[in-house]
RNA sequence: CGCGGGGUGGAGCAGUCUGGCAGCUCGCAAGGCUCAUAACCUUGAGGUCCCGGGUUCAAAUCCCGGCCCCGCAA
């Protein structure tokens, strides 16, 4: 049995933190957790630590919460902490090349996707989005070119059209954690062999931007109930009524053929909420008015004046 | 002190600006109608208008304080 490795986690968000709490249970040693500095968030504008940052500092590990990492006094830091080799987990920031050449066995990162498809900040939603039929994870060595080093171990699982990003990433965080810890293990062993990605096959997963969540009713509804899904819980799909905003939580299919023309409201009663795209009709399940609680479509229709040949758009 | 919206029978809302009978769409209960209904008709029950104070002949509505919920932004 080989000695424990120093490892140095980087990482900001929840599916960071979950991954980090595995690495925590296994043999090798956190030897000092990177993420990113406070943010001022929420009303009022109260100051949150990352759960990263939490995790670590009630495991009593050195955190650095560097806004700049393009420093000398940056790497000196990472150096100090001697690390074997760096994890990287949504860490939120592009590493220098100088990161990724400090320890011994480079930075080893785990990706959402099944790579080299959806290489980029958004793979779990893009895939949704695109209606693929399986999602997954892959662990691989950081180099320069975004998410195109040499993977080390894949894992698929199979869709059911009912994800959103939000559970998919649930879903899949603790696969990519089994992963990180097998990829570590062999690595360690001295029995794991990377593969080169195909270049020919990779595509993009462009991080998501507050834009992309404006409906187009003109698209078809099988495309606009992907995007809802695939933009939960973040950037949020949304289109207006009455000068308002209004966010589409949840909406399913309910008919195939054109009926009225697209963002034109075909039904508003007890039986349904129901939205005209380019091509087939979206009952919209879940849906939320600017300043107001989330709502079922039907109890939306209650209280707002609201009747069939009105448009959302 | 980041910006803003809200709290009204069981649900969702209007009414508040401009003080003067507690209203709408539903739900619930009873009855009726129909071959039939998530349909229609009739009737009914159900209210601390968030809490506390103030102004007023009179407060859901105006003023002061508090609690709670939510949107934006980040």
């Amino acid at each position: 049995m080989a000695a424990p490795w120093r490892i140095i986690f980087m990482g900001t968000p929840q599916i960071a933190s979950a991954t980090l709490a595995q690495l925590l249970t296994g043999p090798d040693t956190v030897v000092g957790v990177v993420t990113q500095p406070d943010s001022s968030a929420g009303r009022g504008q109260k100051s949150f630590a990352s759960p990263v940052r939490k995790l670590a500092e009630t495991h009593a590990i050195p955190v650095l919460a560097a806004k700049k990492i393009r420093t000398p006094e940056f790497l000196q830091s990472l150096r100090a902490w001697q690390p074997d080799i760096i994890v990287v987990v949504a860490y939120g920031r592009i590493l220098p090349k100088a990161v990724l050449e400090l320890a011994p066995q480079g930075c080893v990162n785990v990706h959402y996707s099944l790579l080299p498809k959806y290489r980029g900040a958004a793979p779990a939603a893009w895939t949704i989005i695109n209606g693929e039929a399986e999602a997954g994870v892959s662990t691989m060595k950081l180099v320069e070119k975004m998410d195109a080093g040499a993977i080390y171990l894949q894992e698929a699982i199979s869709l059911s059209g009912e994800e959103t990003t939000g559970s998919l990433q649930a879903q899949l965080t603790p696969v990519g954690a089994r992963l990180l810890l097998e990829t570590l293990r062999r690595l360690k062993a001295g029995t794991l062999s990377a593969t080169e990605q195909d270049e020919n096959l990779a595509t993009l997963a462009p991080i998501l931007k507050k834009e992309h969540g404006l409906i187009d009713w003109q698209r078809p509804a099988t495309e606009i109930e992907r995007r809802i899904r695939g933009f939960d819980p973040w950037p949020g799909s949304f289109t207006h009524f009455a000068g308002k905003m209004l966010k589409i939580h949840r909406a399913t299919i309910v008919g195939t053929e054109r009926r009225g023309s697209p963002g034109e409201i075909i039904r508003a009663d007890a039986a349904g909420f129901w939205l005209a795209t380019s091509s087939g009709v979206l009952s919209l399940e879940e849906v939320q008015q600017e300043n107001k609680k989330r709502l079922a479509g039907v109890e939306f229709i209650k209280g707002a004046r609201i009747k069939p040949g009105d448009r959302l758009e």
